[in-house]
RNA sequence: GGAGGAGUGCCCGAGUGGUUAAAGGGGACGGGCUGUAAACCCGUUGGCUAUGCCUACGUUGGUUCAAAUCCAACCUCCUCCA
């Protein structure tokens, strides 16, 4: 289908979003109508989000943006049972008092990329602990476990995967698809919520979902899936050095965020401009057209506009600017990470070594060791391929600075206290 | 419950008494080339107060001058049988 009638879905479709989608024609007619409430569940298995969280979210914003109303489903419950999806391995489990610490850290993003309220098309925030946790095993098993049947249960990729692989699928794990099927079937009844969206490798917890609120409540419901986020290069995106790439800024500086953008390979620009920017879509035509070099404009937009969403438009252009005197300038630049060294430190001069662990920059003093060997590291602009060597008192800047980088691009003050 | 097989570093995977901090690959990181890209080439990839010491091959004990390697018990998974 070409042309749609509904905000929504054109914009999806323009912008690169939808992978698969259940019953579209209806679908698209009820969008036009504004009857359309959807959700996409995010499990709080970590402080925060990260950028493969993000389609997700940005999702719910196109959503919201087209009158529709936006649900942001806390996996507080199913988190304690761990979606088998993509993983080889039994997750652990976290405890309560995890999770609830997860889940407020969480909450503060969404904040950013939508508006929350009683309005009609409003966000709403919901917890599935809230009604899984009151479950009684053997109504519910009565009551919803007959709509499932183990002979499809097993079809599903994720159960396959880890069965071809001899790798253990506990029943606990097992449980997620049909919670997750409840967990549409419960939002419908609460909120009249029609719709789930989420990547690609939800299709069939979705679909469970569809079919749960047709046959115990005669719903019509329906699915939207993205395609999974990877690289031009194939890889699975968001991880970095330090691993994920988060959303909250207590996580992952907004420097850095913005350096993640920034970084993006050629390839990938025009899709992510599309998928993760709101500039209009003939103003990415334009910047995706752009070769060689001059590409490079077009990613320093991505990194800004990016950035702007989650960080705001403030941090933004710090992070841009921080990174133009860094990269185009070779200054000293004020905005990269910081970390704090008490001056009595440095009486006795500081090792290099320590200072680097201190800074982050490696994870130990071995790695710290092994980096200066490979002629990475550099104290305010200096290679120093001395192990032993020690920071004083007169390496400190005029601004009481000491800068530290690792390779061409990862940077860090040492701001003395 | 019975029989057989398996559990190795971030991941995959080789190794069946010493020369093993453990081949090879992937990933990641660093260097080179470049455009803060990709591809490619090179290097690194347990920790430490470091020519030595400690920790590590599912867990716990044992044999031995010496164990990832042999033995015992246990745990977990897989396959077949009941």
């Amino acid at each position: 289908m070409t042309s749609y009638k509904s905000d929504f879905l054109r914009t999806m479709s323009a912008r690169g979003y939808i992978h698969q989608c259940s019953n579209e024609e209806e679908l698209d007619a009820k969008a036009a109508k504004g009857e359309i409430t959807a959700y996409v569940g995010f499990d709080c298995t970590a402080k925060s989000l990260h950028v493969g969280n993000l389609l997700g979210i940005m999702m719910l914003r196109k959503l919201q943006q087209s009158g529709l109303k936006p649900i942001v489903l806390i996996g507080g419950g199913t988190t304690k049972v761990g979606d088998p999806s993509g993983k080889d391995e039994t997750r652990q489990l976290l405890s309560d008092e995890q999770i609830e610490a997860n889940k407020q850290s969480i909450r503060k993003v969404f904040e950013r990329f939508l508006t929350f309220g009683d309005g009609p098309s409003d966000a709403l925030m919901l917890d599935n602990a809230d009604w899984l946790l009151k479950l009684n095993y053997v109504d519910f098993l009565r009551d919803y476990g007959r709509h499932f049947t183990l002979n499809r249960m097993l079809t599903f990729e994720s159960v396959k995967q880890r069965l071809d692989r001899e790798q253990p699928l506990t029943f606990l794990e097992f449980n997620y698809m049909i919670f997750q099927a409840y967990d549409f079937l419960e939002l419908y009844r609460q909120t009249g919520c029609n719709l789930q969206m989420g990547g690609s490798d939800q299709w069939g917890n979705i679909i469970n979902g569809i079919e749960l609120g047709r046959r115990v409540e005669g719903a019509e419901l329906y699915a939207l899936t993205t395609a999974l986020l990877t690289t031009s290069s194939g890889a699975k995106m968001g991880k970095t050095a330090k691993g994920a790439v988060w959303l909250n800024e207590d996580m992952l500086s907004p420097y850095d965020y913005w350096q993640f953008w920034r970084n993006t390979e050629d390839a990938d620009v025009g899709r992510f401009l599309r998928l993760f920017t709101e500039l209009p879509l003939d103003e990415i035509e334009r910047l995706e057209k752009l070769e060689g070099a001059e590409l490079n404009e077009a990613k320093k937009i991505l990194a800004t506009e990016a950035c702007k969403m989650a960080h705001g438009e403030e941090k933004a252009a710090d992070a841009a600017e921080t990174a133009r005197k860094t990269f185009e300038q070779g200054h000293m630049a004020e905005g990269l990470p910081t970390v704090e060294i008490g001056a009595g430190e440095l009486d006795n001069g500081l090792g290099l070594l320590t200072a680097l662990v201190k800074a982050g920059l490696a994870g130990s003093n071995g790695e710290a060791r092994r980096h200066i060997r490979g002629g990475a590291v550099k104290v305010n602009d200096e290679k120093i391929d001395d192990e032993k060597a020690l920071l004083h008192g007169d390496d400190i800047s005029n601004e009481g600075i000491i800068k530290l980088s690792l390779g061409k691009k990862r940077h860090v003050l040492l701001k003395i206290v």
